[in-house]
DNA sequence: TCGTGTTCGTGATAGGCTCTAACTAAAGCT
DNA sequence: AGCTTTAGTTAGAGCCTATCACGAACACGA
């Protein structure tokens, strides 16, 4: 079957999958302890059992394999949040409320990944940099999809300023959504973006403030905005 | 004069913080272009003028010298705020509006610095950042500042879930100004936290969105909030 | 004015890092 | 079988942080 053993992934390509995920996996939990800086190929090596130089065969690059990271952080935030929306009710604002919850809570779980998003691997290349901004589209998708449900369909249509914004709605696929929407809905990704950066560095605790009332706060901010 | 003697700076500190400063301003330069990993102590030396090794009479570490940059950064965000709020109009929409401006304005001219204070020397030692997050405080005292004006004298009373936070408000004397106003302050931080390390990080050009309206609203959102 | 102790800067060095290069061993394909 | 591609090795160049021991410059009291 010469057509299928051309198609078929190959018993050699499976086994360098399985390496790279292994030297990822290996890279998050030496990334969990001592952030970015302390990530050392070598250290990374060793844990796996496999001297440095081996894993350029791998990764072209430490950074390389640091903005894949990246890039999988954001797929898994992506689809935390999407996992999030569709569990519970259809009621929208109950909807959103658990992918924010459910933002804010992964965040918590894995703070050095939610670090490594937050701030890029740290030396911004412009190319990397939009690649990056690219990646963390999806996970913004999720949250403009449910915030959809809860818009009534607005005949709203681009015109000034918006212009550009619906160009790249369009692009993402994101139809009967009116651009305030969209626009209210980027401001509540970054307000989560703040709250959940402040959370993690430790500044409401020695603030004495509870973190959770701030999450209520900002959904029904939203929810009235609109 | 034994007395004077003894009290005044000597002309040896003197000179020895003028090199300090010559360090600190050689590794801003650096930092501004290739971030916080590009910053190298034998760079830094070259630069003012001396080897590497010589550079650990001025600071302990690597990490201290980051660290003391970002103390510096806080100060001079917060004065930056401070002098804000108090340039223009009495009038407290206007001040805040200005203070809020002053926030973008500073951090989009000096990225490099703002992302420093945004992610603190990436380490995690808990007992810098304690000492991090207290640096924090005196910016955020500004806008609680200008807030207080904004805000009518208040009955409330700390009770509660607020407790501790009212605690946390007196040990940093900001007096009349009631716990939910202050919260909301504090929210409002985290959201301009939020909408600025995104545009930092380009994610709004990218997606077609002019920021100022953002910020607009953020400011008329809070104060309707209230 | 002359020691004398402190401070500043040096070169040397240890130990770590990323990444390249040359080489060997093994696996896959024909 | 033999040939080619790949995975891993060691060696090493060129960085880096940080420590150490030493010499030079300075401040200061006698």
């Amino acid at each position: 079957m010469a057509a299928e053993s051309r198609t078929e992934p190959g018993l050699r390509d499976r086994f360098r999958a399985q390496v790279r995920q292994e030297v990822k996996t290996a890279a998050l939990r030496q990334l969990a302890e001592g952030g970015p800086e302390a990530l050392s190929l070598n250290a990374i090596a060793k844990q796996v059992g496999m001297t440095g130089p081996a894993l350029y065969r791998y990764f072209t690059n430490r950074d390389s394999l640091l903005t894949e990271l990246v890039i999988d952080a954001y797929g898994d935030l992506a689809s935390t949040l999407s996992h999030a929306a569709d569990a519970g009710t259809t009621d929208p604002v109950a909807r959103l409320t658990a992918v924010v919850e459910a933002y804010r809570a992964w965040a918590l779980a894995e703070p050095h990944r939610y670090r490594l998003l937050f701030r890029a691997p740290l030396q911004g290349y412009d190319a990397q940099s939009t690649s990056l901004v690219e990646a963390s589209q999806p996970a913004m998708k999720v949250v403009l999809e449910v915030v959809g449900a809860l818009a009534k369909p607005g005949t709203a249509v681009a015109e000034g300023p918006a212009a550009q914004f619906r160009e790249w709605m369009n692009h993402h696929e994101i139809v009967d959504v009116p651009e305030a929407v969209a626009l209210r809905t980027t401001m509540l990704w970054a307000h989560l973006h703040g709250l959940v950066g402040l959370e993690i560095e430790g500044n409401f605790t020695s603030m004495g403030i509870d973190p959770v009332s701030l999450y209520e706060s900002e959904v029904k901010d939203f929810v009235r905005s609109l």
